[in-house]
DNA sequence: AACGAGGGTGAGCAAGCGCTTAGAGCGTCT
DNA sequence: AGACGCTCTAAGCGCTTGCTCACCCTCGTT
């Protein structure tokens, strides 16, 4: 509170850089609300009631309940974005990087599976500008998984008859964990996260010990 | 139309079961609408017309508009259900009866892709008793797939160190289908079916030629 | 002390929602 | 022929929706 200087949480915190505080409250609340109900069922005045405050707020920060949706779209694919780049720009043989890549996307499905509910099933929601943002986004996850595989194919690692296929199911088996997963259940993010790794290296050919 | 002995399409049809003509008619119109915007962007306004009549016809031939739901849900799960069941009981290794399993199970998602995005992405809108049935129905799903896996472990085709994570994986990378996939795009539901089936026993640690 | 700016509220509007009702049309039995 | 039963419609009810508007309260600045 008095520590005026810095956003609370800074890089660590999932929505740190949305500001001022009402505006992230909000957010925060349409997430949890989107992710439980889904976008079309939730109301702004059910986002609004969960951040404390009266309906007409929401209007204050966001132009539509449309804005708020792209606003955790955009955010949330960005960060999926950048887990994946790292991993795929880390040194290390394309097995390593590949299996750093789905572990810690996988993980990030798994422990921000609110959020990513919302930014990989909701898309539809969107208008058709915002839409057209998004999916260049996911194009450009994909050419990123893609090029480890092609790396790994180039350099004798795996076996892949199908390259863009088994892009395809990588991301899509990565992408539905946010769907199944239940942090009350009996895996960790990190146990799926493992076995996941596990099991790409598996259908790119990888033999494992 | 004069032959009124047998329900058009017969077995082959997806919705042949569903009698009379009215109800099959809206019932075909709400998969296409509720698969297009989901379940609560769809209005009871907009699958009438799309099967052609008013608003209030849709309630002769059932209840409320989630009654329509249930009824989708509750019928493509059915289909899901006997298709891994048939494969599972068919003769052959475990290793082409997985094979036989995923390929025929993904091939369903891509062909019927509206009825699946709807069966498995519209769940949370059922009604509490509605939604127990159904999730019954996938936990059934679940063993089935599971039970392949344990018995190719058993006879030691299968190299799965983790087999309940495994089979998780399986169903929701088959699953997940239906929700990429596009009859208008580069892939035939075959081809996907194939590719899925050799992914799959790669994961479970098959060698395939 | 006065002020302007911006975050916040209570009340409410126009539109659209799921669903109901009264009654019309029509094929089928007695 | 006439009554019945079933399907379907036109009209509309009560309610909720996304969003707006007139106004208030709390500030830092002058």
């Amino acid at each position: 509170m008095s520590v005026a200087e810095e956003t609370p949480g800074g890089e660590d915190m999932p929505w740190g850089e949305v500001t001022p505080e009402a505006a992230r409250r909000l957010l925060v609340a349409a997430v949890e609300a989107f992710a439980e109900r889904g976008y079309h069922a939730t109301t702004t005045r059910d986002i609004a009631g969960r951040a404390g405050m009266s309906p007409a707020a929401l209007y204050i920060h966001y132009k539509t309940k449309e804005e708020l949706l792209h606003r955790i779209s955009r955010i949330g694919h960005d960060k999926a974005l950048e887990i994946l780049r790292a991993a795929a720009a880390g040194d290390g043989t394309a097995a390593e990087r590949l299996a750093d890549a789905v572990r810690s996307f996988v993980r990030w499905h798994a422990e921000r599976h609110t959020t990513a509910r919302v930014v990989q099933y909701e898309l539809d929601a969107l208008g058709p500008d915002h839409r057209a943002e998004i999916v260049e986004l996911r194009r450009q996850s994909d050419a990123a998984v893609r090029a480890i595989i092609d790396e790994g194919v180039a350099a004798g690692e795996f076996d892949v008859p199908d390259v863009p296929g088994t892009t395809v199911a990588v991301l899509s088996l990565c992408i539905d964990v946010s769907r199944w997963f239940n942090a009350q259940g009996r895996r960790t993010a990190d146990e799926v996260g493992a076995l996941y790794a596990d099991l790409v290296l598996r259908m790119v050919g990888v033999r494992t010990a």
